[in-house]
DNA sequence: TTGCTAAGCGGACCGACGGTCCGTAAGGTC
DNA sequence: GACCTTACGGACCGTCGGTCCGCTTAGCAA
């Protein structure tokens, strides 16, 4: 009976290594290539990544935890990105929601397709997945902040649902609009929703 | 003989109208029991209606027509009400918003249920189903008459993004927030993006 | 009532997909 | 190199949306 080692997280053998990274990038470039989230099956991933279908499954659990692997290692990088930003002195909250959800959105629009099959695979709900909990809980954070918000906590579900990934997609693949424009117009409804008043130099 | 109803268009034999209202009722008997849409499957629908399953493809053409077909038969009513409440003369365009808004929010959490399987079988954008349609055109023109409203394309999606069927159902089933705390948050929420700024002047 | 016709019915059947299982391969360690 | 643990991979399974086609029956006319 060999003793226990004390191994706090347990290493990953290196086949297993290359193999997630392979499947990461796959169902990535899946995602970003096809329209229709549907139309890339397990298998597919699965093949283009080059490995056996039992491994996708018994890493990432099922295809929503596959998905969610893939949006996290997309978004770890903004993560730490926003984290640094905010804690900077001086930060007005104001201008910390604006750019807080001009980023979410800029990075839905470039992984949009991405984002879509997330929201469809999370049954049924995108509300469960984790990455939603974390834009959420910072948004709602930096409304906390901004005088004159009085739910924050609906606030931020109100704003980000102004940017799921399927509006996202209409607007820009089917209406056309453009990505700016669409930028624009949600920095101008964020500015309605914060109230009309500019921002003050008055409070920080 | 009995008088034979003018034939304008094709009559309806009777044992398939039967079957369609039984499909319908089944549906959305089904639906509305079922927290998540995926556990219900044609089949079930079909077993439930006392038909074949051939008769729900004939008749619906595949998943999405039939849940189309149920919400539209549930729509149809709250549609004409709105259409003759918004032809009154003298009804202040800041108000129309509030209120068409509210029925909206009222009806998508009666409808829960089905409106998030609408949701997920539109495969996969709600944005093509032709009662989504119907509300962002009707919210459009009402948002239209509000002064100091920029964008009203862009913000009638915005507004109807808040109230999107998983996030009312995430909100009131797993949050434990109160059907009316909703419809408050939602309507201080409109407020806002209306402009502090009403007609008249003075902040609010 | 009877006979005719076409609209409608229904369930066996199909292909695709998510997910499982288990015999086999291979990394890590001594 | 021996041994053990971890991971691999693809055959396999159950379910589901959707199709197909032989059978039933409503509706009509004489």
């Amino acid at each position: 009976m060999a003793p226990r080692a004390e191994r706090t997280e347990r290493t990953e053998r290196a086949d297993a290594q290359r193999n997630r990274e392979a499947v990461l990038a796959a169902a990535d470039a899946l995602f970003a290539a096809s329209s229709s989230p549907h139309s890339v099956s397990m298998d597919d991933i699965a093949a283009a990544a080059g490995v056996g279908k039992g491994t996708l499954f018994r890493r990432f659990g099922d295809r929503a935890g596959l998905i969610a692997a893939v949006i996290t290692s997309r978004l770890e990088p903004l993560q730490r990105a926003v984290r640094e930003v905010q804690e900077q002195t001086g930060y007005a909250p104001r201008q910390q929601v604006l750019d807080l959800l001009d980023t979410a959105l800029t990075f839905k629009i470039e992984n949009r397709n991405l984002m879509s099959a997330a929201e469809d695979a999370g049954i049924s709900s995108p509300y469960r997945a984790g990455h939603y909990g974390w834009w959420h809980e910072t948004l709602r954070a930096a409304l906390d902040r901004v005088p004159g918000v009085h739910d924050p906590d609906f606030t931020a579900h109100a704003l980000l649902a102004a940017i799921r990934a399927d509006l996202v997609t209409h607007l820009i693949d089917e209406r056309q609009m453009s990505p700016d424009g669409l930028r624009s117009a949600l920095a101008a409804h964020v500015a309605d929703v914060l109230g009309g008043s500019p921002p003050e130099p008055g409070r920080s």
